[in-house]
DNA sequence: CCTCGACGATCAAGAGTCGCATGGGACCCA
DNA sequence: TGGGTCCCATGCGACTCTTGATCGTCGAGG
């Protein structure tokens, strides 16, 4: 899960970047509307926490041009509480959530989760089940059989994005799109690495080989 | 996929096509408008990046000019920031989106991603089925009736585009073309060795050789 | 009907690429 | 300082791709 973080004030965007790289997305940040605006139609991101107040484009104006584009990846909203800009006016843009500074982490992370636990939601729940595994997304837990298998945050990750695509080919360049962020300009080996861990954490036969093409999670035919 | 760069300075259109074969792409380079312009009409590519200052056409115009004639595939205006052009107006003319110099490299290819990624969520349904021939692209896996068959990535491909003109006599040069790229200047005689084991893999008649034209998928049982 | 030439099929081997395992180092947090 | 996670580098092993040689087949024209 890759989030977008679009936020001028600097000390509140770090923060809430490693807060969140903690909990396990991967985490791009920009500081103005602009940017927010090219990055989040040219990259793969499944959230985006847009704050209002931002030089170039205002957070308003940055939702309402994804939306008109046709963007439909969940947008939170970040509003100063000093009455210049109104909540209300964000959701008419096209918001999914706002939260009104100043919020707790907790608070946010909680948002962050439920919106993203929503948008899968059309008729699924966060759990998946493929044969003997089970991963719950939401909690971020995993089982093989009635056994808990404890996965770090990136193996984690790796899994998620195989799960969310169960059956389907992946390849080790839209693994790093989606599991690691921007500034990420390192060997594909790495994802050899976590996908061997998996094998080993796991099963070794869940994870398929595709040479010359990727990996495939195996679902159960 | 399959891409064309339309840009005269050669140094940089160089080192574009070899970072983006690196990156899995079959890269064909022109260096003036016009050619672009014959090239990206007579070849079938995925995605064009195209120059804005050229000699003989500029890229306004060979964009202009393919949009006029019906071509839909994505085009990406690289702009020299020097005031002569105005990155709105190579949207005007129908660009997909533009990139304004000097830009970097990871930017290019984050912009290239997008463009094909953007077209593909329109894409259809990725199983093809011909008699007792099942392909699944996403899934890149292949079914004789019940059984699979274990191919290779070129194997694959090469099935793949002739599933994709399935009754259609595709000659050797376009098959070429399309899973190799456009210089490749080895023997043709290396899609016969394809074709070869894609027999013994599936079933000797299913491919069925046209003399002096090339090779049809057999659609009727 | 036979012969010849062109085209296509098949095979085997070397070169090249891809994927895996492993260990070490950097970094972070307690 | 110590444990853990993450990333990188290396070398090995296996598979794939490609090439060139050889054999087979088709069809035209004598």
């Amino acid at each position: 899960m890759r989030l977008l973080i679009v936020e001028d004030e600097k000390r509140l965007a770090l923060s809430l970047a490693k807060g969140l790289t903690a909990e396990g997305y991967a985490v791009d940040v920009v500081h103005d509307g602009r940017e927010g605006l090219d990055r989040a139609t040219t990259e793969p991101y499944d959230l985006v926490i847009l704050d209002i107040m931002l030089p170039g484009l205002n957070g308003y104006r940055v939702c309402a041009a994804l939306r008109a584009a046709g963007y439909d990846v969940p947008i939170l909203m970040l509003t100063a509480k000093d009455g210049e800009y109104d909540e209300a006016e964000g959701l008419d843009t096209g918001a999914d959530d706002y939260l009104t500074k100043p919020f707790s982490y907790v608070v946010l992370v909680a948002r962050v989760k439920a919106l993203l636990r929503r948008r899968r939601a059309v008729g699924a729940s966060p759990v998946h089940v493929h044969g003997d595994l089970k991963v719950d997304t939401a909690a971020r837990r995993v089982w093989l059989g009635e056994e808990e298998a404890e996965l770090t945050a990136k193996e984690f990750s790796v899994l998620e994005h195989l799960v969310l695509r169960a059956g389907e080919v992946v390849s080790k360049a839209d693994i790093l799109e989606h599991v690691w962020d921007f500034a990420y300009e390192g060997d594909p080996n790495i994802v050899e690495v976590y996908v061997s861990a998996l094998r080993r954490k796991l099963r070794a036969d869940l994870i398929r080989t595709v040479r010359g093409a990727g990996y495939r999670l195996e679902t159960a035919p």
